[in-house]
DNA sequence: CCCGTACCGTTCGGGCCCGAACGAGGTGGG
DNA sequence: CCCACCTCGTTCGGGCCCGAACGGTACGGG
């Protein structure tokens, strides 16, 4: 595992050293996003691009099989994803026969959101594929250091949403 | 810090724990991507409202701001974008006259990219302060576990890269 | 001097993404 | 029974994002 610096980065030590910065902080942040976007391009195009789904409706069938059916609100805070996205993404689900949008009976205003069995198949087939590649990426990790990194990224994800 | 495992994760385990997944990887790429997401809507709302610029518009004026003029395929390579996405963006700072276009004489297919004044002073005066929250996000790390966790985030980067 | 090949930035089409605003449905106090 | 007030999903407008395809420029071999 080569910890070196990126070139990048060492541009950055050369333009900015000299400013009252916190380096160690950009180094974070800076390779979290660049590590998320490469892996999110990775998986679009390894797994998920024969059945043209982004990351994003792949996130939903994923939520929708652990949970089971829930309501659209619901399904949108777990994606992590805003409710007129989740909007976006569901029609684009339903016109693909992969979900199924119910009508509550005791809420007007609800729409609840399932599986269909169509869709069911296709997360069952795609996820372990998925979490191979997962697997794959994250070989060089003991289980120790593993735990370690989720939990140092659970708590920066705390706090971006209460700071 | 809790290490504590998130509702979402917990159900998770209730729901596939029967399945041979690996967990460890899927609680470092699931976090990874949560934590990255977060962080972008917090700076997104918290730094870059004001001056409507979105994350990505943002990074493009800090590669800019450290390299200097560049040719428009590299800073999209820089930025981590791809040349299609990356016109949209000079335009959209093109037009706030942030960023300037100019024509290579020596080689008439390239387009040189760079800071105007005005966008010079506007990374000036927001990348201190976006740094600041990057620190807030990092404050309950160590300077030791910083660099290790982006040792870690680096070479997953390069794994998706190039596997 | 061509012409095939390669690479540049851009355009096009389609999906994702959010905040603001809207209409419909639900709820509680007067 | 209202009627403010809340929350639901959706629509709208605008920006981001990519792969495919296009016109323009460069360059090397015949």
């Amino acid at each position: 595992m080569t910890d070196e610096l990126l070139p990048a980065e060492r541009k950055v030590h050369e333009e900015l050293g000299h400013l009252p910065l916190d380096f160690g902080a950009m180094a974070v942040v800076s390779n979290l996003f660049r590590a998320s976007a490469a892996i999110r391009r990775h998986m679009e195009a390894r797994i998920l691009a024969d059945d043209r789904l982004s990351w994003t409706s792949f996130v939903a069938l994923w939520v929708l099989w652990v949970w089971g059916e829930m309501e659209s609100r619901d399904l949108a805070a777990a994606v992590g994803i805003s409710r007129p996205t989740s909007t976006g993404i569901v029609n684009t689900l339903e016109r693909r026969k992969l979900v199924r949008r119910k009508k509550n009976t005791n809420d007007g205003r609800m729409v609840r959101v399932s599986l269909t069995p169509a869709g069911r198949r296709k997360i069952e087939s795609l996820f372990p594929r998925f979490n191979a590649e997962e697997s794959a990426l994250t070989a060089h990790m003991s289980p120790r250091e593993q735990e370690h990194v989720a939990a140092l990224l659970r708590s920066m994800l705390r706090d971006a949403g209460e700071l």
